[in-house]
DNA sequence: TAATGCATGTAAGACGTTACATGATTGT
DNA sequence: ACAATCATGTAACGTCTTACATGCATTA
């Protein structure tokens, strides 16, 4: 019966994890960093962190600092930290690049922290061959349903056929980014 | 006090000025076309459905078909058509193209049937000023960050950057596509 | 008669948005 | 004295997810 967690709840773990930091800190990196697109609205994130304390995820700690009004510190819990991984490297599924390829990107900027380059490029490669398999069949369903469609909603489609053919292309780059990385550490 | 509708509630819309649909209909709409990355939950549609009736801008009528349970089939009333272009022509803003590019993709899809190509186009302009001047910015922000961030931050955020490239492209491709299409109406 | 597809719905709960409230400190 | 910034929170509201419930018709 492992509670579930959002989106942002798991993002909040992952921005933890890279060090201690109060729900203000957070806000202002939501409010300051394109990416990383959160509400930066205190509703969200204080329930939220809130939440992944009473789940055991994170631990708050006020801290007394040089007289401004008291901070609440979060830091990763262990249980925080084994949540953080599952998330992680839970595999890559046609739903992911179809609906979410965002979140994917989001996950993949986590990894290198909390489970090193070798699950990163894991990442790359499920994400390859799902990316592989789905894009013949979305030019196919373009190509298909194109004509017969307004102009306007024919080119909507070939947006959605673009953007994932970037991804790819991402994808490839990334990958060889990690090869060179690999490289110049054992030469 | 115009009620606000979500972004569901547009897009349920914009089906709807295609043709008269059932809730059902619209369902399989989702469950099988890509893109329109909506849930084809019914729990997420009829409840949508009712409120664009309760607020105007559809009605439904039951259709006794063949025999089937059934159908209560929906069109659009002319204040849903209004709030249909109403949506459609809202300025294209930078945190449009930031946070929901691809709200804004599923909105041009509707554009040529509800507002005609001259809207279209007009669309396709505000999105490409917007993204010439966000793009410098994101770069100089991965330029400035990236060094000291684990190398797959840095590759999540170039993915950001490739992303709103491919957008750009795209932009400009679609542009092009209706500059021939007009040369070919008026030869 | 059992499963499958068509077709509509409700209920409980989680989550996010918006707006408001509060309190302390620093600078003007 | 007032505004701005730091910092945390709550309340109301709308919407979505998940799961369940119902009913008719066709096919195996």
């Amino acid at each position: 019966m492992t509670e579930r967690i959002a989106l942002l709840g798991h993002v909040l773990l992952g921005l933890l994890q890279q060090g201690p930091a109060a729900g203000y800190d957070l806000r202002k990196l939501f409010a300051t960093t394109p990416l990383m697109t959160f509400s930066d609205s205190p509703g969200a994130i204080y329930p939220a962190l809130r939440r992944l304390e009473r789940q055991g995820f994170i631990k708050g700690a006020v801290e007394q600092g040089s007289g401004l009004r008291q901070r609440r510190v979060f830091r990763l819990t262990r249980a925080g930290v084994r949540e953080l991984k599952r998330w992680l490297t839970l595999p890559v599924t046609r739903d992911d690049i179809v609906h979410r390829p965002d979140q994917l990107v989001a996950r993949f900027g986590f990894m290198d922290d909390a489970v090193g380059p070798a699950g990163s490029v894991r990442l790359l490669q499920q994400l390859q061959r799902e990316l592989t398999s789905y894009l013949p069949e979305l030019r196919d369903y373009a190509e298909r349903n194109g004509p017969g469609m307004p102009l306007s909603a024919r080119l909507a489609l070939d947006s959605g056929v673009r953007s994932h053919e970037a991804l790819l292309e991402w994808s490839r780059a990334a990958l060889a980014t990690y090869r060179k990385a690999r490289k110049e550490d054992t030469p």
